[in-house]
DNA sequence: TATTGTTATACTCTATAACTATA
DNA sequence: TATAGTTATAGAGTATAACAATA
């Protein structure tokens, strides 16, 4: 079984960014059809596999992973900034979030200031499996960087944002966890 | 509404790429973290949503593209044939043809030689549409290519390749429709 | 009256395994 | 006995709406 992919629906995938619709697209022999499109679609797709799979031995989703660094960079957030922040349903956030305190990953306080909300925290394991997970990104980037200079890596860095401003890629990133709901930002 | 993704699993989606696993990455900002692997999964899964709202008009889906795609470049081929090509499972493969049947895209003949076996053929009205779709595919390459010089864009085809393959990106393509099953190539 | 987090429900997609009709 | 296509079933994953507590 050499070409078993992730889960979930069926669009696309990455390391990072979220699978948009499932089933989007099936892989054809038909014209090769060279195309920028393609090839960063196709390439994104086998980068995000290959990042969860070299995620899993720590027991994490790539989006794990996103949940947990954006605890860390904001301890005390409450779900609905995370759900808003992530794109995600509130109601999704909640089973996400109740795998990793499950698991002792992260907790969930009380606000002092509003008894309403919770204050999310990693906890100590948590912030381990954290640090473990960006070595994981570390090592992937210098995989995937292994047959590119520091230049043709820059390059290639600058021609990929010009082509995403086209298709509305911001700068910094901006995937979607999520699908629908949550975009009244 | 500004942001809504297709719909789906959620891992990451493509133009012509399938989704891998959904729900694979939410879109944080925390840390920029500009690698070239988060580019890559992000772009692609931009681009690949970007494909199917220019696609929508026509009633089709990335799939149903690719679909008519194979259907076109070997017609009277047999759904196993397909299915193994596009690495989805023929049950899957069922449904999905059925739709495109019931609009009368593409049609189910009776293969002379073996009557277990369907040979799939366009119907005019199929190779009509699919021209039309193979014009949003060039005009969404484009718009894609707009703010690239004719070297740049093959710089980027040629960085992009030396990438895919670290994550075993063959040459021409390879992404994969469906998830498990049919991976006996 | 609005908001936070939660639960419940319905829906979509997918995978798997039967099943038929051929071979 | 194996294969092409189909159908049926069960399982993920998700979206939506309803709800309790608090503001």
């Amino acid at each position: 079984m050499p070409d078993e992919a992730p889960t979930g629906s069926s669009l696309q995938p990455g390391p990072w960014p979220p699978a948009v619709a499932d089933g989007v697209v099936p892989a054809t022999d038909a014209p090769p059809f060279r195309s920028v499109g393609f090839t960063i679609s196709t390439t994104g797709y086998a980068i995000a596999r290959r990042f969860a799979e070299l995620l899993a031995p720590l027991g994490l989703e790539p989006r794990d992973f996103a949940l947990m660094r954006s605890v860390a960079s904001a301890e005390g957030v409450s779900q609905h900034a995370l759900s808003k922040q992530m794109r995600v349903a509130p109601s999704r956030m909640v089973a996400f979030l109740d795998a990793l305190e499950q698991r002792e990953l992260i907790e969930r306080r009380q606000n002092p200031d509003d008894r309403r909300a919770r204050a999310l925290h990693l906890t100590d394991a948590g912030r381990e499996t954290l640090q473990r997970a960006f070595a994981v990104a570390v090592q992937h980037e210098q995989e995937l960087s292994a047959e590119l200079s520091g230049d043709e890596r820059a390059q290639l860095l600058e021609l990929l944002s010009r082509v995403g401003v086209q298709v509305g890629v911001p700068r910094g990133v901006h995937p979607g966890m999520g699908h629908s709901a949550m975009a009244d930002e």
